[in-house]
DNA sequence: CCTTGACCCTCACGCGACGGGAGGGATTAC
DNA sequence: GTAATCCCTCCCGTCGCGTGAGGGTCAAGG
């Protein structure tokens, strides 16, 4: 089976402009060319697209993604593991940002408006953030993540902690300066 | 109190050319220029620094801060609320790629790594789990990083479950296709 | 046979927040 | 005096494409 750029593209779900890009940089490579320069592939192409896609959802670099597909010396699974735990330090310092949103709350509780506005909106964000569940999605996961009480728990036991810190390191850094 | 950009930029702990950059786009400009064409920065170049370095942790984009710092008419309060949906959305994102490593990781465990498992993986990220799980969810799982003792005990527990779900669902997948 | 529209091609600039280097002048310390 | 260290202004490179510009190719219908 032969497929033109644009097939492959509706295929798979990407851009033409993005095969265009893996040919350029040799990560999915046409299988040949028409007589008129046309870019032809074949379902083994299709397959590897499959394969860069799969890598390029779990954020691998192109770059990497090329050399684990061609080298076969390339352990995939340390690979996995390696961008596993890239990920997971990447989720943490998401969630560190919020707990820097906190700091804010907790922080401006004095005189600038645009300050308090922004106490403001962050409280109000804790609130969407933390709280809120999703039953539908409870149902469909089981209780696999979710545990309603434990996690109330969690926040609730951090939050005065968290606020009488942020006091601290404010007023040790006035002092500072 | 006057500085030159190397000295601001020990300070800050910025690089010197990132204190150029903040120039060229009007962020921080500094005070005066020398005889000699040195940037001469004061205490108040300092604080707005400061600022924006802050909402950098935040991860606005510099245009944002510009803005957000220089039009008194800007409202903060929307700007945050944008920049916590934003946040939110990518410690979800992560999370969930997290969760597509361990699918990967639990499918893998038996043959070739390369061909059978990361179809099959693809699919099963594409139908199952990339799609249909919500954001909410993904938002409470979010929180058990808030306690990492609590967060591994948590999860060591559902992992021989996650497995065994993975598998349950490879299994139907190929029924069904 | 000719046109129309849908497809394809190759450049090449643009983004965001800088890093890094070239090529040169200024200042400071000894 | 001179060497080390600072500073300046361009300007190209990053990463994964988006988005044109300017132009060939192909199948179908009049």
């Amino acid at each position: 089976m032969q497929y033109t750029i644009g097939e492959l593209a509706r295929l798979a779900r990407v851009s033409v402009r993005t095969l265009h890009h893996y040919d350029e940089i040799g990560l999915v490579v046409p299988a040949a060319r028409s007589g008129s320069g046309y870019r032809l592939y074949t379902t083994k192409e299709l397959e590897r697209l499959q394969q860069v896609l799969f890598f390029r959802a779990l954020d691998f670099e192109l770059e990497d993604i090329r050399r684990l597909l061609d080298d076969p010396a390339f352990d995939a699974r340390v690979a996995l593991e390696t961008q596993r735990t890239w990920l997971r330090e990447r989720a943490e310092h998401a969630l560190s940002l919020v707990r820097l949103a906190d700091l804010m709350d907790a922080g401006v509780s004095g005189s600038d408006p645009r300050a308090a506005a922004i106490a403001e909106g962050m409280r109000l964000h804790i609130d969407r953030w933390f709280y809120p569940c999703s039953r539908e999605h409870h149902a469909r996961l089981g209780d696999m993540y979710v545990d309603d009480a434990r996690f109330s728990a969690t926040y609730d036991r951090i939050r005065p902690g968290l606020a009488a810190y942020v006091r601290d390191a404010i007023r040790a850094n006035r002092g500072a300066t």
